[in-house]
DNA sequence: CGTGAGCTTGATGAGGGTCAAAATAGGTGG
DNA sequence: CCACCTATTTTGACCCTCATCAAGCTCACG
């Protein structure tokens, strides 16, 4: 347990408090992909040594090779890009507060893409040596974590589908939902539908293969039908109802099992 | 072992000769992504029971629930895809000889998409029950296993790029040159870079998420560039390398490790 | 208050969709 | 082996979504 970095920056409340607040969306997260018992629950949690707040974009996983920790996400906004030639930028991926940055770390496989924090973020690090233990003694450990990454698959191909046949205002809807459903999990959603979102409409396009121009418009549209509003890294549902029909969103890919 | 289905449609050679060669597939894509020892390698390939031929256009594993065995495409060609209400279809990405055709089974996850044939193919089912026994003793095979999910969320991550950041003739640059890549790892394509790909080019499209009309326009200016060659389910590799130049291709995310 | 990051707006055009029909395969039964 | 029928590929014409370029605007922050 380790709080150095944290201190250092000072930009939270004191790591204690935050640490326990903080884990404690881990154990949510896990739980909602395979229910553990208290004891097992206990166990992960205290495996997570180390948490450290990251400033907005800088690196949380370096691409290339195999990870020597599991990292998790305790707080902010993560994603999985990629560069091309063209300098484009192409978002593959959001990790949410309570998920793995990446699941190279099951199967000894190196981090594909970089991970990167939208936002000022705070991340844990699990020795791999002691999660595999840990898995050994408790499977469900490793359970759980195995269908978050059968989640994670889910969720990319579910995005392929919104690239490749969904339109603007219908990948942007539905882009929305699946943030809301996933922050809901974890409790990040407040009552009147209301969550917070580290990103500006650029990152937005990189995510759904669209202009920042044309996010805007997209987003000015959603609006104008009271779907949602928008503004100041935070985001509300009005109608999401209304919003999931649009997007034709269907909550079962994102639940294991 | 039961070769009836392939004895009964009678559309192939001898059972125990074709399960030979083609389960040799099988061994030779695990190993590609990790090296196993000779008594593994025979282990898992008694696992593969009744052999079947699956006829084009027909599922092979239904969407749903958990698979009740692990599935391994030994020949032909699969797909998995999603259909929207608008009736349009998205292909989210192919299985090739030697692939498990999905990889909810390690997390007993449910199948989440539908898995079809596109022309004839022959798969072969794994008992689950002593995949998990044999995953026990031999713990590379499970890995193996793994990494094979883990090369699958990396070509998915690959296509959100193309989708959402290449133009129509990168795009189809690039999946040749993945199918290409795929292929060879397994045998499959001939030294003159020709192999076998029994796909329309509407079929094309619902991958690409571009018209057939576009797909088809561009497939001439490939072949114009004297890139490739293409028809009658048959595609030559004219000029790899200005091929994957073009597509800005980089195998790596094809290979664990 | 200045200054830069992010948001908004307008004008213009390219990439790719859609519609419709012709040209080619493959099959199939006679 | 031919005649017919359907699936696939190819072509042409037209149009729409969304990209691009270029400003102006807003607001948080030093």
């Amino acid at each position: 347990m380790n709080g150095q970095h944290f201190v250092q920056l000072g930009a939270f409340e004191p790591a204690a408090a935050m640490a326990a607040g903080m884990s404690d969306i881990f154990v949510r997260r896990l739980n909602s992909l395979h229910p553990l018992q208290a004891h097992e629950a206990a166990a992960v949690l205290s495996l997570v040594h180390e948490i450290t707040p990251v400033p907005s974009h800088h690196e949380i996983l370096p691409e290339g090779r195999p990870a020597r920790h599991a990292m998790v996400l305790l707080d902010g906004l993560a994603c999985h890009f990629r560069v091309l030639e063209s300098a484009q930028r192409q978002i593959t991926g959001f990790v949410v507060p309570g998920d793995f940055c990446d699941f190279g770390f099951l199967s000894s496989s190196p981090v594909r893409e970089t991970v990167m924090s939208l936002g000022p973020a705070l991340v844990g690090r699990i020795d791999l040596g002691q999660f595999s233990t840990l898995a050994e003694k408790l499977p469900n450990i490793a359970l759980a974590a195995m269908r978050g990454a059968s989640v994670e698959q889910a969720r990319t191909r579910e995005l392929v589908v919104s690239l490749g046949a969904r339109d603007a205002l219908r990948r942007l809807a539905h882009f929305l939902c699946e943030m809301y459903t996933r922050l809901s999990v974890v409790g990040l959603v407040r009552d009147s539908g209301r969550f917070n979102l580290s990103m500006t409409q650029a990152d937005l396009g990189e995510a759904l293969g669209l202009s920042t121009v044309h996010i805007n418009r997209t987003v000015q549209h959603l609006r104008r039908q009271k779907l949602i509003t928008m503004g100041h890294g935070e985001v509300t549902i009005e109608d999401y109802t209304g919003l999931a029909a649009l997007a034709g969103f269907d909550t079962r890919y994102l639940s294991p099992g």
